[in-house]
DNA sequence: CACAAAGTGGGGAAAAGTGGGGAAAATGAG
DNA sequence: CTCATTTTCCCCACTTTTCCCCACTTTGTG
């Protein structure tokens, strides 16, 4: 399980430093893809593999999928570390991610996102009036469902 | 289960002393969060499972729901102990929940939380009226919602 | 009052994060 | 094909943070 949020600096090369408490829990094989709202995704080798089972391109598969796979899959990485504990952002992925300086690691329980400082500012942050409302929200989504 | 209010201080590096019995009740795998009302929340593993486990992050996951996991995960942390039993409260958990020289820390049924003196001087100091009108608001509330 | 348990504070070693130099590999132009 | 230029990546050095350990104080109990 990842948590926490932590704040990295990026530096000329694009490297980033990922979090010590989360790439113990990285094995090789872990993937970086493009993620929702301009972040980049962190997967680890099982997590990926759902993600192959969920996105199969088949004869029947409808346009927006087959769009999805492609941008998906085509612009995923796999992650390679350095002695560090490093990665490298491709320029690709930078400019994507809108990253240059720093950048922000968050744990969102089965993978790892990066975002830049803007954008995390937007999504991540919370007062505790918005958290509490974030917080009556599932429980009532989970009223709803049933759960 | 947990009971009882403690104040406890909270030293330079951040660290704060768990009450032993509560300590007692705590394994490893226990997560700390930032919960409602700008209070931080400890979730022994089995709470947090039934609470938070079940969401899962991909491709599938739809807007709401992923900022929801963003939050929720990214604010929380695994608890450490060191030897004399305390845990260490990140910056960013602490600006969060406002809290610098001291702490309280109180036992509420399956989790603890940790409060600032002022705000938890608001929320723990009710009047025998005061406790008398939300016990009737909320009996009242549950009759209506039929549970 | 004495002893044990719980809580508090700080020093220092170890780990984590940051930045840059230079060799090897890749790219691209002539 | 060759040479120059850029990119990649491996290695080393430095800074900052974490956390492990010890010692002292306070509280509670017999």
């Amino acid at each position: 399980m990842f948590l926490g949020t932590y704040r990295h600096s990026v530096d000329q090369k694009g490297r980033v430093a990922i979090p010590a408490r989360f790439r113990e829990q990285l094995p090789t094989g872990t993937i970086i893809a493009k993620g929702a709202e301009g972040c980049l995704q962190v997967y680890p080798p099982e997590e990926w593999g759902r993600e192959q089972g969920l996105q199969r391109l088949g004869s029947m598969t409808p346009a927006e999928e087959r769009r999805l796979a492609r941008m998906m899959f085509g612009a995923a990485r796999e992650c390679e570390f350095d002695v560090q504990g490093r990665i490298v952002l491709s320029q690709d992925q930078r400019q994507y991610a809108g990253i240059s300086a720093t950048a922000w690691i968050v744990g969102v329980n089965n993978l790892i996102e990066i975002w830049n400082d803007e954008a995390w500012r937007r999504i991540g942050e919370a007062t505790p009036e918005e958290y509490t409302r974030i917080q009556d929200q599932v429980a009532e989504r989970r009223r709803a469902s049933g759960r």
